[in-house]
DNA sequence: CTGTTAGCGCTTTCAC
DNA sequence: GTGAAAGCGCTAACAG
């Protein structure tokens, strides 16, 4: 049972492979006759063109690569569901990719993917600037930061908006009447990070806030317990600076006998799944995830195959959600 | 800045195509001095060799595609999670491709990777066998399945002990006191729930338990939830099908004002990242996802490179992990 | 409109 | 040991 190819179909049409070709590609007219005779064959002969023939003759693979840092932390999952959904309907397929936001592994996986002829890069990488991406795209390599943006590469991005989100949170949490702020923040290297803290910064000085403290950790459960355990003075409010962060908070509080809200507040940041599940149910900004995904994927598609050069960016609403983890 | 070819490789170290093939492959001695003049060409020119030719003549991509219900639910990441990073190791790269578990995207996407050249395929599935699937195998496509087995389908498996991990969770209940038991099963299509479900027959006529309810639903929160609220009477234990259910049953169970696990004890299936930090912590089975995937991989690759035909399944172990859902 | 042909970059006989 | 040359399956000039 072999594989059937393009000459095969010619010549049960009896034409050339360039006709054949050409009604497969619709790239040039072909008379209804032979186009008809064609199809015929294809049918007959259950013919599928070959993506690797036809990737190594146009250079276009139709496959776009993904690196992210960790499929496993519940933040991406719906970000790579909105890439892939929106991929699919395109024709095109993903490959994923982990690489723990470790830069070396983040350069390591750009050369395989370009070693695999990806036609397309998303990327949402530790905060560093990246000599091999920055050549990679001055190369012409199309690429989309997704959530975080890395300085210095020239390219499109998709993010949130979490300036905003952070600003009105603690807008809300201002007129909540909270006076003093922990912030259990991500890792500094992290661009949403960053951002974050920048709100929480201009927030502190605009309401001019006396009670504050500000910490930059990792995205993690463990770091929002074990920082709470070590705290002295416990604030009116916890702002962790994503929603696992604010879980860990809530444990090690309950552990120190503390309620949630009663004698403490405490936010997160993302919504992710079990946010609304959580005991209490996690006061939280709302990121659209799902969308974000589909907005990368949508501009990348876009930058292959309109050969959109412009630089753009995209920031996503974020939204407050209210619930019991503050009062 | 002009992509370097073996062409230009073989010019530089003044040999010929073949030889610059042969060190790069290791595929046929080649002279000390020669091989060490390629080697020094390469590394001036900054050759990669082209997958996607390289594809094309051997028709190897070196790339494997895994079809998943959807990397939504937080039973899969880990699973990815364990396959990628085998597979890195190994040199290959993973195409994920969600199904939703409908047969009909299930074939379409079988379609797509084998358009794609990949070398084998990770297939976690509806339950219903699918010709598709079978033609591709006989054909000499390699698969593996994961999690879930489909009848008809000659082919590798890895599962865990689904079977043991019920049944130990029920005799784990059963000594601990509880005495009526009342199981929301997963959907009856998908080979787990089944599995699981036998196992509670099993117990059933072992332990002559006359108290007794189970019901097919789906593996979602909302089956729990819902299911929960419907209940006439309550019995000493609900058994969710997977955590998913269970933490729908704890809150409906909540919201009704019955305490868990006081009144009632509640027990999940996977063991999932929130499972120990529910409130309360579930009892759950935990099922190895990580190891799961990584031996899929495993698998696969074995059967792709040592061209092993031997069909082999793998079942791996399950743990009652015992928590604060049930006394 | 249609067919012929030259590669895309690589591997692999087949001679030497 | 080494090189020349024939493709893998397809697309895209180039003629006609």
């Amino acid at each position: 049972m072999k594989k059937v190819n393009i000459k095969d179909v010619a010549k049960e049409a009896k034409v050339s492979v360039s006709t054949v070709s050409r009604v497969i590609n619709n790239s040039a007219p072909v008379s209804g006759e032979l186009k008809s005779r064609v199809i015929e064959a294809i049918k007959k002969l259950g013919y599928k063109p070959s993506h690797i023939a036809r990737g190594l003759r146009s250079g276009k693979t139709k496959t776009i690569g993904f690196i992210i840092p960790d499929i496993t932390n519940p933040f991406f999952p719906e970000i790579v569901r909105g890439v892939e959904d929106y991929l699919r309907k395109k024709d095109y397929t993903l490959i994923l990719c982990n690489s723990d936001q470790d830069p070396k592994i983040e350069s390591e996986l750009v050369d395989i993917l370009i070693d695999k002829h990806i036609d397309g890069l998303l990327f949402t990488g530790a905060g560093e600037k990246s000599e091999k991406l920055e050549l990679a795209v001055k190369k012409g390599l199309k690429v989309v930061f997704l959530d975080r943006i890395i300085e210095g590469v020239n390219a499109s991005y998709v993010v949130s908006d979490n300036y905003d989100g952070m600003k009105s949170l603690l807008e809300y949490l201002w007129k909540a009447g909270y006076r003093s702020f922990y912030f259990i923040n991500g890792s500094k290297e992290t661009f949403s990070a960053r951002i974050r803290y920048k709100a929480f910064l201009d927030f502190v000085e605009k309401y001019r806030v006396k009670d504050y403290h500000h910490i930059f950790s990792s995205f993690s459960y463990e770091a929002g317990y074990n920082h709470t355990k070590e705290i002295n003075r416990i604030p009116d409010v916890i702002i962790g600076g994503n929603d696992l962060i604010a879980y860990g908070v809530i444990d090690a509080l309950e552990e120190m006998g503390l309620d949630v809200p009663d004698d403490v507040g405490v936010t997160g940041f993302d919504d992710i799944l079990f946010s609304k599940h959580y005991k209490p149910s996690l006061t939280t900004v709302r990121q659209p995830m799902y969308e974000m995904g589909k907005k990368a994927a949508q501009m990348l598609i876009a930058l292959i195959e309109k050969g959109v050069n412009k630089i753009k960016g995209y920031v996503l609403p974020t939204e407050v959600v209210i619930r019991n983890s503050t009062q």
